[in-house]
DNA sequence: TTGTCTTATCGTATATTTGCGATATAAGAT
DNA sequence: ATCTTATATCGCAAATATACGATAAGACAA
């Protein structure tokens, strides 16, 4: 690849675009999920429910953190996730907005 | 990256990653925006309003396929697109049902 | 047939992602 | 101070994704 021409985008497909990557793999779906179920921070666990090593869950927690996908504090020597609502909403209003021009021809499904 | 891990997951969350990374570029994005805003099939057209080669939008519009978020069929010398309204229905109601059980308690941020 | 037009595929270069072990860091316990 | 525990980060290897030019394939026109 010379370059990549993501920024050649409008800045909303890129954020969508990056919210999608984020939740591009099946181990941060998992994670979503355990943070999801339980409503409230989690500091280790996940890494015991996920069958992957420590260091790699960390990264995959930490490029959740960095879409904003969930937020952390420190607590101690331990950390704490939990989801970050505000941002699940955002990308849910704007993919909708994507897509709220044709809701109504729905099923005029063409080939 | 030895092995990849993917398939120690669960169906459904490999699904969802499947559809996420499908959307995790913002030429995928913008595609399905000109095939969502025209609600019927776009053969060329696609390629001149994109800032990338021909044979980078063909991939683009390979992966949307595969993933089952559009539908092509080739007509004569051109080739026809259009969104597949049913999958992004199907991963609509699997996002909202693996957060079904918290929209309530959608305000208690902890951390 | 030959040329033209449109789209798909191939080959290749480079960038990014994924994954793990090893190591660092930071707080609390002994 | 030293040990333990929990998590983050580094460094590396392998897999994937991104992009493009060149070329192939397929239909139609001349």
């Amino acid at each position: 690849m010379a370059i990549h021409k993501k920024e050649e985008f409008t800045q909303k497909e890129q954020d969508l675009a990056n919210f999608a990557k984020a939740m591009a793999h099946p181990a941060r779906i998992a994670i979503l999920k355990v943070l999801a179920q339980r409503n409230e921070c989690i500091c280790g666990e996940i890494v015991d429910l996920l069958p992957l090593a420590q260091s790699t869950v960390s990264q995959h927690l930490k490029e959740l953190k960095n879409a904003g996908l969930v937020t952390g504090t420190v607590d101690g020597p331990r950390s704490c996730y939990c989801i970050n609502w505000k941002a699940f909403e955002k990308f849910n209003s704007e993919f909708s907005f994507l897509f709220a021009n044709l809701k109504l021809k729905n099923e005029k499904a063409c080939c």
